[in-house]
DNA sequence: TCCGTTTTTCAAAAAAAATTGAACATAGAG
DNA sequence: CTCTATGTTCAATTTTTTTTGAAAAACGGA
C-alpha cells in the first residue's frame, strides 16, 4: 500500500518545485488561519489547489502525514465552505475530493457562509431581545432613568437590525455573483470555471 | 478601589436589561469568534458597544472579571482592527477606549484589515515564487514533463495574482466606503461617525 | 446477504491558544 | 527629577482546540 500511494501520488513533483509550492501553500494556510480556519486544513486545501485532481482520504493522509480520521474532519470543514467538492463517483471504493481553484469562487462561498451565519445569529438575538426592551420602555412602572437607558439600547438594536438587513442583501449579492462586485474584471478564465468537477 | 469602580461603572443597568444585553453580547462574541477573534475579546467589544462611553482598562477588567494584562492584549487587538479607539485624553492617568458602534464601519475596518493582510501575504509569496517557476519552464535542461507541470503551476499563480489584484481593489473600495457597496441605504447615522475620538 | 474495506465518531493525548501574576517600562503629577 | 500608578511584556499555568487510534457505522462488490 505504500507502493500504491506512491504510484497514485500523480505527477511527481521535482524537489525545487515542491519547495516553491510549499511557500505558496504555507501562505494559503496562513491566510485561512486569519479567518479562523485550522492551519492544517488550510494546508490541505493548498495541496489540493496545486494538485488539481481528485484526491482520496488516503492520499491526503500521506501528503499531510496525519491520521485519516483528521483528514475526514478536514474534508468535512472544507466541503462545508465549498473550498473542495466531493465527487459523485468513487475510485476503488474511495471517496474523491477536488479543490475549487477559482479563488473568486472560494471567496464568495467562504464569506457567504460565514456572513450568513453572522446575520442569522445576530438577527435572531436582536429580534429576541427587542420586544422585552420595548416593554421596559413602555411600562408604566419603569423609572425615567431606566426608560431613557432602555431606549438608548433599543435604538442601538434598531440601528444594528438595519445594518444586518443590509448585510443580508450584501450576502445575497455576493452569492449570486452580482456584477455589482466587479467580478468580471478579475475573472479572465471564467469559462472553464464550472466545468471541471 | 472596589468603590471607585462601582461609582464609575456609569449608569447602572437593571438586572433584566443586563440579561437582555448579555444575550446580544454573547451573539456578538460568537460572531467575532467565527472570524478567528478570541471569544473574550469579542465579549469585551460587546460590553463596550452597549456601554458607549470611554472605558479604562480597570473598568474592563472589572466587567470581564479578568486580569488587566489580558485586557491590555484585548484592547490592542480591538484597536488594531479599529473596533475600538483609544482616546487622546487620559482620565486620571488612565488610558480611555471607546467602541465604534457603527457596525458598517466595523465591517469595513475589520475586513479591510484582514483582507489587506491576505493580499499582502499572498501577493508576496506569489511574486517570490513566480520567477523561479518561470526559470524552470524556460531552462533548456528541464524535461518536457516537468516543464508542462511547471507551466501549469505558473498559470495557476498568474490566475491567483489577477484575483489578488482584484481583491486589492475591492479592499480599497471597501475602505473608502465606495458607494459601490450600497452603503448609503444602511447608514442613517453617518454624520457623527468620525467625530467622537 | 455477507465480507472486506472505507468513513465517521468518540474519548484520550498532544499541541496550541488564552489567561495570569510578576517584572519591567512608561508616563505624568508634584 | 523623583515617585507612584498605569500599561506592557514575559514565562508559567490553565483552558481550549487539534490530532489520534480504536471502535462503530456505512458502503459496495460478490
Amino acid at each position: 500500500m505504500e507502493n500504491e500511494s506512491a504510484r497514485e501520488t500523480g505527477s511527481s513533483v521535482s524537489p525545487k518545485r515542491r519547495e516553491l509550492r510549499e511557500k505558496v501553500i504555507e501562505s494559503i494556510a496562513t491566510t485561512m488561519d486569519l479567518y479562523g480556519v485550522n492551519h492544517s486544513f488550510g494546508q490541505l486545501y493548498g495541496i489540493m489547489y496545486f494538485e488539481d485532481r481528485p484526491m482520496t482520504l488516503e492520499e491526503m493522509k500521506d501528503y499531510m502525514n496525519m491520521s485519516k480520521s483528521n483528514m475526514s474532519y478536514a474534508v468535512r470543514a472544507l466541503t462545508e465552505s465549498q473550498m473542495i467538492y466531493k465527487l459523485d463517483e468513487k475510485k476503488d471504493r474511495k471517496d474523491q475530493y477536488i479543490a475549487e481553484t477559482d479563488f473568486f469562487h472560494t471567496f464568495r462561498s467562504f464569506f457567504g457562509a460565514k456572513l450568513q451565519r453572522e446575520v442569522d445569529v445576530m438577527l435572531s438575538s436582536i429580534r429576541e431581545v427587542t420586544p422585552d426592551l420595548s416593554e421596559i420602555v413602555l411600562a408604566q412602572q419603569t423609572t425615567p432613568e431606566e426608560r431613557e437607558q432602555a431606549l438608548r439600547d433599543l435604538h442601538k438594536l434598531q440601528h444594528a437590525e438595519q445594518y444586518y438587513m443590509w448585510l443580508q442583501g450584501f450576502v445575497d449579492r455576493l452569492r449570486d455573483g452580482d456584477p455589482f462586485f466587479g467580478t468580471e474584471a478579475s475573472q479572465s478564465g471564467e469559462k472553464e470555471k464550472e466545468a471541471g468537477r
